[in-house]
DNA sequence: AGCACA
């Protein structure tokens, strides 16, 4: 019995397991001339990126895609990192991620890439054929959120097939999927080595924080500010690779004193001051 | 859904 209560909250206390056990992404927005390798490149920098996969579901042109974390806190990072990132200035294309309804099954096997193609669009159309070099059986391990039900498009049988079932080749050059405006601006967020947290319990201290937070590597000082209402802290690091870090190890995490959900966290606007 | 301290 796998069970979780839902309405207890506090049955998942330790850090290591802030989240629903759901670590895969479910992505949709994308244009429907997507190739599984953007979809690699646009996860693969996130921490704890396990692996994606490509979906033609068979409606129409229909693309959506899976990724995989290591675990729920770092599929929550790259979600709230990439979501509304405008994916394709030229179609305008915007990216909405949400969690998966379940994870993936599909393990990435190895020797090959970490991502993989799953058409459906002939399937929709009656034709069994499979994509190159599936391994047989389920080749489906996620389901859309808001995706019940088959309603068959039987159209567009177009063969756009090949290129994305390569292998990925060890280019780590050519990757500029993402926007870097500047080196501490990505996909328009201005990166700073101070972080926001939000989301805290009214009881939250300075020591509880500091207690989880000194661990990382780069970690300076932490402030809790309550202005009245609900408490929100800054956190302050050597540098914004390692605030990054936190803010992808620590996102929707429980603290003891944590009422109303886990941490959320953000850059801060502007650099903690100097002590 | 909330960003201070100088």
């Amino acid at each position: 019995m796998a069970h979780q209560q839902p309405f207890d909250p506090y049955f998942l206390h330790q850090p290591d397991y802030g989240g629903n056990g759901i670590n895969t992404l479910f992505v949709s927005g994308l244009p429907d001339d997507i190739k599984a390798r953007e979809i690699h490149n646009l996860f693969r920098r996130r921490p704890g990126f396990d692996s994606c996969q490509l979906k033609y579901t068979g409606r129409g042109n229909q693309v959506v895609a899976f990724a995989t974390f290591v675990n729920h806190q770092s599929a929550l990072a790259a979600m709230h990192s990439l979501n509304g990132v405008k994916f394709d200035p030229q179609t305008g294309s915007v990216l909405h991620i949400e969690m998966a309804r379940s994870n993936s099954r599909r393990k990435r096997k190895p020797g090959s890439g970490a991502y993989v193609v799953i058409d459906n669009r002939n399937k929709a159309a009656g034709d069994a054929q499979e994509s190159s070099g599936d391994d047989s059986g389920e080749s489906e391990a996620d389901e859309a959120p808001g995706d019940k039900g088959d309603i068959d498009i039987t159209k567009s049988a177009e063969a756009v097939d090949g290129s994305e079932t390569a292998v990925p080749s060890e280019n780590e050059q050519a990757e500029k999927t993402v926007n870097v405006v500047s080196e501490d601006t990505v996909d328009g967020v201005s990166r700073c080595s101070t972080l926001f947290i939000a989301n805290l319990g009214p009881n939250c201290s300075d020591d509880e924080l500091k207690k989880v937070l000194s661990p990382y590597s780069g970690f300076k000082a932490v402030k809790v500010r309550s202005r009245g209402g609900m408490p929100v802290a800054f956190a302050d690091f050597e540098g914004i690779e390692q605030a990054t870090q936190v803010m992808d190890a620590l996102q929707g995490s429980w603290l003891e004193s944590s009422d109303r959900g886990g941490m959320h966290i953000e850059y801060a606007r502007s650099k903690m001051r100097k002590s």
